[in-house]
DNA sequence: TCCGTTCTGGACTTGCTGGTCCATTTTCTG
DNA sequence: CAGAAAATGGACCAGCAAGTCCAGAACGGA
């Protein structure tokens, strides 16, 4: 799997995707040649297919998990320590403050069609990301649970599918919007959903 | 507006329209090329880019018209009347049915990320169907209100808004895993929200 | 220092695909 | 029926972008 064999080989295979994450970001999958990556880079064409022999879709599949990787590191520390009202709060305008930064640009979702659902690799990035994700938010509802702060008889696990389903549809109307109207008020009425288990009443 | 001045001729055009999006569902939008739509439509070059003048962009912006219509088209006659539990119900079966039927293909995420950003016309279909849609929502939701089913205190544009993002991101989920959990997920809890609302107990 | 491996540069090939063009047929109008 | 406008067929073009190739430079171990 580490296709290089020399410290200055990984570091020019990092800096290709690298590179080339920031190109996809800025200019789209769709619009973004190895020429753009390669000009981005400082790299020669031969490199690239040094690195990345299957080709573009190699590279795409890595920029893909370098991407996601990022996920769930931006929203740390914060959604790691989901035990009080505070860190819920605090790990919900992290993600608003995050996303609205990145704007409509959704490299994760961009690459995953252009690379296809056929290849075998694609969906297992993807798949991995929301599991890891909606694990990550179910552990934080069971710590709430620990603490007497919502209900025992909350369904976790669903509760945390949905809650990652409203910032996955916020993020995608966002992308199309422009707006973030739709990922605050899911992130809002979800940790809302929560409070309102535990019997406690709710301010609108 | 209508490209066509004539009866055959908007025939042909609705045609291509139709076939374009076949293929575009099947194949998706990064693999599909003229020559297939021409091959499915059973049309010529010209023909193509008589009807759409401005090329491949306004053929799929044509396409990305037609796909969004069908959205809330499918979701009805439920969606227009969601005044009872049982209505709510029969509205989320029809949604869940529908995406579970199109499987892991969404012709308008696809088409709108192949189109760009930058095309003017892209933005304004996704914004106006998430707009309508929305709205449906929260009329439902106001129906209920009248009929004493919800608390007066719902905030309806924002429950309206989180419910829509998880629909949204349960579908983009299920494209990428082909689990409709997420989907299930973001429907129940959402509903349930509402019904919690009304100081009626949840049954999990 | 020497030799094999890795890394790099960049010219070149090749296939595809969007788009053009014009001749021909069909349809509408009066 | 005649002439114009619309619709159609399909050959052709041009550019682009992925991928190939090989020569040469840098590097690492003995």
């Amino acid at each position: 799997m580490p296709d290089a064999a020399t410290v200055k080989g990984r570091a020019t295979r990092a800096r290709i995707i690298g590179g080339a994450a920031e190109v996809l970001r800025e200019q789209g999958v769709a619009f973004t040649t190895l020429d753009d990556i390669r000009g981005r880079t400082g790299t020669s064409k031969s490199q690239l297919f040094h690195y990345f022999p299957a080709g573009k879709d190699e590279l795409l599949l890595a920029v893909a998990r370098f991407e996601a990787d990022r996920v769930l590191e931006d929203q740390q520390p914060h959604l790691g320590r989901l035990d009080s009202w505070e860190s819920w709060q605090q790990w919900r305008d992290v993600v608003v403050e995050r996303y609205e930064r990145q704007g409509d640009h959704c490299p994760l979702a961009a690459l995953f069609l252009q690379v296809g659902r056929s290849h075998p690799g694609a969906r297992a990035i993807v798949s991995e990301l929301m599991r890891q994700w909606q694990q990550q938010l179910a552990r934080g509802m069971r710590a709430l649970r620990s603490n007497g702060l919502v209900s025992p008889a909350l369904d976790v696990d669903r509760a945390a599918a949905a809650l990652l389903a409203g910032i996955q549809g916020g993020v995608t109307i966002m992308m199309s919007t422009g707006d973030s109207t739709h990922l605050k008020a899911a992130l809002d009425t979800g940790i809302e959903h929560l409070r309102a288990s535990a019997g406690e009443p709710t301010a609108t």
